[in-house]
DNA sequence: CCTCGCGTTATTGTATACAAAACGCGCCCG
DNA sequence: CGGGCGCGTTTTGTATACAATAACGCGAGG
């Protein structure tokens, strides 16, 4: 996107990310141009894209808030989520050539590489697992599935800072991959399939856990 | 939305699927602000709606074209559809009130009846089909669900004008709509998912078959 | 004759001014 | 005392003018 518009994008989610706008407080275009230091025509096309990766939402009629994610909501997301990148495991099995097996090696080293330091360096380990997941996604070959995942892989980011990753969830994930990468080599959609499902269902739990006392759980 | 950017996006919708634009044709704003009669800036707007619906694509460098979907696109957004619309079928079983399943029997019938008039009437069946699938799609109560396949269901009706239905096709349809009735008043998830999977699976093979002799087929 | 660079033109991106619509508040009437 | 209606204010939507950028053609140099 051209150089307004993309900076706007990047101030306005920083914004919302940040925590600085709270949960269903209303924004409006002229404060976030402000924010943005542009006019308002480049925001307008940032919150639209905003939109469609649902961190703003719309009133009925037209004002604009801060999306405030109920349970289920998240829960729809993953199980969303579970289901997308299963097909994509799947896909990538029979897909994925040999130098990007071994660019996810490498990429999961790197993982590995920012827990064990003394004090594990979350985001440098948030950076390499996004690098993983888009690597298999890629390989699946399916541009309309990456661009449905890539939105609901953003989306739940919001709560990262809820979040603590604790020194066993970042070792179990790193686990993961390296099954994942076993899959792959051996050209089994359904052994990729049934570890992506697990990877990504047990993510959903440790994130539940963390964010709130589940309704009845 | 708004009137002005509302009627842009049907316009250019129109003018798109009418054919009066060919596939890889370079469209620019002000041809397309002309024919919808309003400004660019509506215009704008309803052309990224459409570039997300993939109706319309951009070139590296920010020009807009008509999508052209190769066979592999369309096969892809086929799989899609059939994976998010399985899983709403799934969840529907357990979701859908009494009044809705009433409602699909109503739909199913007014669906019938435009098969069997002495002509069939393509565009009632083809509306009476939409608000069948809309209604399990509701029920499934997943609202990104029901985004990503309001896409994927869109798309493809590009092609309508190339289809030739077979009294035969729509029967079929009918008969799966029947059987899913079925499975939703059984409230049987598994029943529901497998049947709407081989509704849509056909379909898309009626469908390849329509619309060009297959890669290897 | 081909190719590289530059100026021209077509096209998209941004800002701003204005129009339309929605909110909220106070007032009037029941 | 409460509810709805009108009006000023806020916010979003549209048009237009201008800026930036990409495509294209033409001419000079190899």
């Amino acid at each position: 996107m051209s150089r307004a518009s993309e900076q706007a994008y990047a101030k306005i989610r920083a914004h919302v990310l940040s925590g600085a706008a709270r949960p269903s407080e209303q924004l409006t275009e002229d404060q976030l141009a402000q924010i943005a230091g542009v006019s308002r025509t480049p925001v307008r096309e940032a919150v639209r894209r905003l939109e469609d990766e649902l961190l703003l939402v719309r009133s009925d009629t037209k004002r604009l808030f801060v999306a405030d994610w109920s349970r289920d909501d998240i829960e729809e997301m993953f199980a969303l989520r579970q289901m997308l990148e299963c097909h994509a495991a799947e896909r990538a099995a029979a897909r994925l050539s040999r130098e990007q097996i071994a660019q996810l090696e490498a990429l999961n080293r790197a993982l590995k590489a920012a827990i064990e330091l003394p004090a594990p360096d979350v985001a440098q380990f948030l950076e390499a697992n996004r690098a993983f997941h888009e690597v298999i996604v890629d390989a699946a070959h399916s541009p309309r599935l990456g661009q449905m995942l890539a939105k609901l892989v953003e989306a739940p980011v919001v709560l990262r800072t809820a979040r603590t990753y604790s020194p066993e969830d970042l070792r179990q994930s790193a686990r993961d991959h390296d099954e994942l990468i076993a899959a792959f080599a051996a050209r089994d959609p359904d052994w990729a399939r049934a570890v992506m499902g697990s990877h990504l269902r047990r993510a959903f739990h440790t994130f539940a856990r963390a964010v709130g006392p589940a309704a009845g759980e």
